[in-house]
RNA sequence: GGAUCAGUAGUUCAGUUGGUUAGAAUGCCGCCCUGUCACGGCGGAGGUCGCGGGUUCGAGUCCCGUCUGGUCCGCCA
């Protein structure tokens, strides 16, 4: 045994116990004939203090920061007790200590405020961990899973494993390919999700299916995307989308009040994507705050202003108090929208004075009677201030969506530790892709529409119009979770394919076993999978998923600790029958 | 594929209009210190200014290219 206890445990109450204890040197403080040591471990910090002899032993055998020693000694009550730390009352005095293992002075400090950057401490991961902000992360992550799971198995669902290596398939996102060595020339694909998985499991009768897993994507990466992330991936049969999402807002109450002691008294309030598109210009609607967008189309056109008559889409929004804006806050927001990523060409506001007064920014246009029309479409009150964007409909949409984000940002009406979670539903089951030149599904082609609009599925002109039964959990503005009631009927399944512009041969040969497999008795089924890191890092405050990985990847796709992806042998290869495109 | 920000001591950063020997804090090393806990005091070492090219009498500073990292758009559910 290297310790007879850990570093976080020792108390007053232990005092005069003869102690061992083992773990890495955070800091040494030296005076003269007497030295302090902070031991930490993973469970907290214990002081050491090495007396006169030891010291001498010190000058022999010099400690430095990260060494991995062993100390016994005796818990003592310190004179001066530190409060900020649980074992701030005792000290253990040493009488033996060893250095288990030296440490080179590392590159950056180990401690909360630390002082390195991002790049170092990915690069050095294995020491980042050890500071208690990632391990806390690390730990939430870990409640998190345990809180999840807890839930799913107490409601009967069952854990079951799903293979990485399948069967690629081009719909959807881009796959992660493996080559397969006893196949010549022939790949698997890493899976982007356990989709068709779970719905065999469900056609094989385990009709409550759960797994914590990882899942691939070979995308672009951002903040909250890395190309291997975490689903709590869920499955049910003899369901109906009320079932799931009652059953599955319980488990993220249930993951609030464990968690976070938050308890939702009320259910989630739901939301259909028409308003939410209308009402928010997004799919994902942060109703942390109000701010909604307002359709000022009609009651702008017509009055000479050309960037309003040649508009698609004249759209406002009302900030609450903000008429006392600046010229140059004005000027700074117009550069805002101005962005490239952006992309509006301008931005036209009106300030409704708290005397009463409108002045806008096109007066030429509009007289005192027209704003104050604005003004009621808006709500705006005296004091607010009325931003409008005008242009194609769908950017102009998605640029207001941005705005009132950063002006709930610049407000403060995105308080972190505020948390409004949100059901998204009737989803369309189509979307057309321009560069293909085809409808793809929305959420998935397993997707089934709603019973109501399934005829429309035979007149192409409604396509945009049918509806899923598809659903999406928004927790903050994020999209947390996402699901659908699945299609288990094999004829509506191949019309949904030929709907996708598969021929019935195609559809065969790559979904032939789950068409198959609908004809030995599939029941009625559904589920959702939820962005484990995501859930994880808005639960922890923080914007960025990777603060919540163990060993994440950077923005392209590398891992800086191991720098993978690398070369391979030629031998490798070789074996693989693949040649280099060089 | 595109936009944008950053890259200067081990680390985090400052560095004026292009001008003498590139600074601070912290870390590191040495000496002093018996109650610290961000200990303190004194002293010291430490630089390919990411890389390549250009403009100039002169470049950390300006220009072009490139690499690395962050954020975003496209992409992704």
């Amino acid at each position: 045994m290297y310790r007879t206890h850990t570093c976080g445990e020792l108390r007053l109450e232990h005092n005069g116990k003869k102690v061992t204890l083992a773990g890495w040197v955070q800091r040494i403080r030296k005076f003269g004939s007497i030295t302090f040591v902070d031991l930490r471990d993973r469970y907290g910090i214990t002081q050491l203090l090495l007396g006169e002899s030891l010291n001498q032993q010190l000058d022999q055998q010099p400690l430095g920061r990260e060494f991995v020693i062993q100390v016994s000694g005796t818990v003592t009550e310190r004179t001066n007790k530190n409060p900020n730390i649980p074992t701030g009352d005792i000290e253990i005095t040493v009488s033996d200590f060893a250095i288990l293992n030296g440490a080179k002075t590392p590159p950056f400090t180990v401690q909360d405020d630390t002082d390195g950057g991002d790049e170092l401490r990915m690069k050095y991961r294995y020491l980042d961990l050890r500071r208690n902000i990632v391990k806390q992360n690390l730990e939430l992550r870990y409640r998190v899973n345990r809180s999840a799971r807890n839930f799913l198995d107490s409601r009967g669902f069952m854990d079951i494993e799903t293979p990485f290596l399948i069967k690629s398939t081009p719909e959807g996102a881009r796959d992660f390919v493996v080559p397969s060595r006893m196949n010549p020339n022939e790949f698997y694909a890493l899976p982007q999700s356990p989709q068709t998985f779970k719905q065999l499991l469900m056609v094989s009768g385990y009709d409550r299916y759960y797994q914590i897993v990882k899942c691939f994507r070979d995308e672009d990466l951002r903040a909250d995307r890395q190309p291997e992330f975490t689903q709590i991936d869920c499955e049910m049969s003899f369901v109906e989308q009320e079932d799931i999402l009652n059953n599955f807002e319980e488990m993220l109450k249930h993951i609030f009040v464990e968690i976070k002691g938050i308890t939702f008294n009320e259910p989630f309030p739901r939301m259909t994507w028409d308003d939410a598109m209308e009402f928010y210009g997004n799919d994902k609607p942060d109703i942390r705050f109000e701010m909604k967008l307002v359709n000022l189309s009609e009651t702008v056109k017509g009055n000479g202003f050309k960037v309003f008559d040649e508009a698609e889409l004249v759209v406002a929004i009302c900030a609450k108090g903000c008429a006392e804006y600046t010229r140059k806050q004005l000027d700074e927001l117009t550069e805002w929208v101005k962005r490239p990523q952006i992309g509006m060409n301008g931005l036209i506001y009106a300030r409704y004075g708290t005397d009463g007064t409108i002045k806008s920014s096109v007066d030429k246009f509009f007289d005192e009677g027209k704003l104050k029309t604005w003004a009621e479409k808006c709500q705006a009150e005296p004091g607010d201030l009325i931003l409008v964007l005008a242009g194609k409909e769908e950017r102009t949409r998605k640029a207001m969506s941005e705005l009132r984000l950063e002006m709930g940002e610049r407000l403060g009406l995105r308080d972190k530790n505020v948390f409004k979670p949100l059901w998204v539903i009737d989803f369309p089951l189509f979307e057309y892709a321009e560069e293909e030149n085809r409808w793809v599904a929305r959420h998935h082609p397993f997707t089934a529409p709603k019973p109501e609009h399934i005829e429309w599925m035979n007149d192409l002109s409604k396509y945009a119009d049918i509806k899923a039964n598809a659903y999406d959990i928004v927790l903050n503005g994020t999209e947390v979770g996402g699901g659908s009631i699945r299609i288990f009927q094999r004829d509506l399944q191949e019309k949904m394919f030929a709907a996708l512009g598969m021929t019935p041969e195609e559809a065969n040969h790559k979904f032939g076993f789950l068409l198959g497999a609908f004809e030995y008795g599939a029941p009625p089924h559904g589920g959702i999978a939820f962005g484990f890191d995501r859930l994880c890092s808005l639960l922890g405050g923080s914007e960025t998923i990777r603060d919540f990985i163990a060993f994440p990847k950077n923005n392209s796709g590398r891992d800086v600790m191991m720098d993978a992806p690398s070369t391979i042998d030629q031998s490798q290869l070789k074996e693989l029958n693949i040649s280099l495109v060089q």
